[in-house]
RNA sequence: GGGCAGGUACCCAAGUGGCCAAAGGGGGCAGACUGUAAAUCUGUUGCCAUCGGCUUCCAAGGUUCGAAUCCUUGCCUGCCCA
């Protein structure tokens, strides 16, 4: 096999669509005969520090570039953040202070550094040449592109006839994401399956800009844990690197077992027909102690699997509670320091914070989602008895757990 | 600048003077069930409380015995015309 279908391999692995295939072949050709290492660049929103499984499905494509030799541009997009993706019209996104930035940066660098290269990966940030630009600039660069082009895009396309709002500041996210490839001088850029119109207005730019054109690849869009929408940080369906092992476990037994089918496809290189062949729990089990593992450590991913069977399929108490809370006197009606003091039901739940409001305590309580010392109680006026320094356990809704204690002398 | 249509709970969306704490759907939560925190079914989903009370329908005023609903002003969004 010749080393340019051996690159040419790794680097189809997964993809969606390479947009040209053909340029792809001739830098790959040239890169080679040059030895010139191509520069590949991916872009991240700096907005919330916590990159989740749905980026890694990117980042290990960026792995595959690395491990052929070429150069991986990380770029992070400090600039572009302080726009806003136009992706999720409702919120405006607030401004990002440099420290903060630069925070987030740190946190990125952490988490990708678990699959990429340190030594070999550039770290870029669009504020660099964006936060120079000056007005005359940016209304040069906005000249590049028309009204017309921009509600090409899908989710302007839809926005505009649904009636929605659209600001102009938005059709700028596009503009400046592809003005990175000029600055970069990138030769690829990879982006996911969303991000195509983003990723070819990289490539008129650069042609505009008077340079060969990057070549495009996409990757598919990994599904969050409700299985339908795309992992993101604003949905809230999103399993971050940095969860803590048994929450990461956790999260990856809660998706169904199709999805389970698609996160092994993207997220790991297991033989697809054996897994189906499994059994899906123990398949669903394995898959999620394999990707703590990797970002934990292969102890860790052991240590969670344990406490998911203890936690969850055998329903027992957890060493570590949620929430351990100690009551006080003033906390107690019925107080007799020397006997039992009581409280009531709804007022005990709801002073673990593990509940919103007093009322969605009482709702929990009539429903039967309470026990206390592993006793389901459904009165929602049950007084509770403490005697002093006597602790209970505490069984909110399905998976909080809280050790309750009185101790009537303040200690410390 | 002018005309028109809108702004309802976490989201979508019904409601156009009392029967509205506000239909329906989604999402969330709980229970049952299960191989799982999958799927399915049932219940529940403003706050406080024993009956009952309190604060909500963009905001501020007003009309009325009574307002999510009518009026005024303001703010926000979309469309059309300039």
């Amino acid at each position: 096999m010749s080393e340019l279908s051996r690159q040419l391999d790794l680097i189809l692995r997964g993809v969606v669509e390479v947009i040209q295939r053909a340029e792809l072949e001739s830098k790959l050709t040239r890169s080679l005969k040059e030895n010139r290492p191509l520069r590949v660049k991916a872009g991240f929103d700096p907005t919330a520090p916590d990159l989740h499984l749905g980026h890694t499905v990117l980042i290990h494509k960026l792995k595959h570039f690395q491990e052929l030799g070429h150069h991986v541009i990380f770029l992070i997009g400090d600039f572009t953040g302080m726009i806003g993706d136009p992706t999720g019209q409702s919120e405006t996104r607030v401004a990002l202070s440099k420290e903060k930035v630069l925070e987030n940066a740190k946190t990125y660098e952490r988490q990708i550094f678990k699959i990429l290269d340190p030594a070999k990966t550039l770290v870029e940030f669009n504020s660099r040449w964006m936060s120079t630009m000056t007005a005359e600039g940016l209304i040069h660069l906005s000249a590049h592109s028309s009204v017309a082009r921009m509600l090409e895009r899908d989710d302007f396309h839809k926005r505009y006839h649904e009636q929605k709002p659209i600001s102009i500041h938005e059709f700028m996210y596009p503009l400046v994401q592809g003005y990175d490839s000029v600055a970069l001088k990138s030769d690829i850029e990879l982006g996911g399956t969303d991000q195509k119109f983003n990723l070819l207005m990289g490539r008129e730019l650069q042609r505009d800009y008077g340079q060969e054109p990057q070549v495009v690849i996409t990757m598919p869009l990994l599904e969050g844990t409700d299985g339908v929408k795309k992992m993101s940080k604003s949905q809230g369906n999103y399993i971050a690197l940095e969860d803590t092992p048994n929450d990461m476990f956790g999260k990856l037994m809660s998706i169904s077992d199709v999805l389970m089918f698609r996160y092994y496809e993207l997220l790991t290189t297991e033989d697809l027909a054996g897994v189906k062949a499994a059994h899906p729990m123990e398949a669903k089990q394995t898959l999620a102690a394999l990707i703590v593992a990797r970002y934990h450590g292969a102890e860790a991913g052991q240590q969670a699997r344990v406490a998911f069977q203890q936690k969850f399929q055998e329903r027992e108490f957890p060493s570590e509670p949620d929430v351990l809370l100690t009551l006080r006197v003033g906390d107690m009606i019925g107080i007799d320091l020397h006997e039992d003091s009581d409280i009531r039901l709804p007022d005990l739940v709801e002073k673990t914070k593990l509940v919103p409001s007093k009322s969605e305590a009482r709702r929990l309580i009539i429903q039967g989602g309470i026990e206390v010392d592993e006793k389901k109680e459904s009165d929602p006026n049950k007084l509770i008895t403490f005697k002093v320094n006597q602790r209970r356990r505490l069984k909110i809704g399905r998976r909080k757990f809280a050790i309750v204690e009185f101790r009537p002398e303040a200690e410390s």
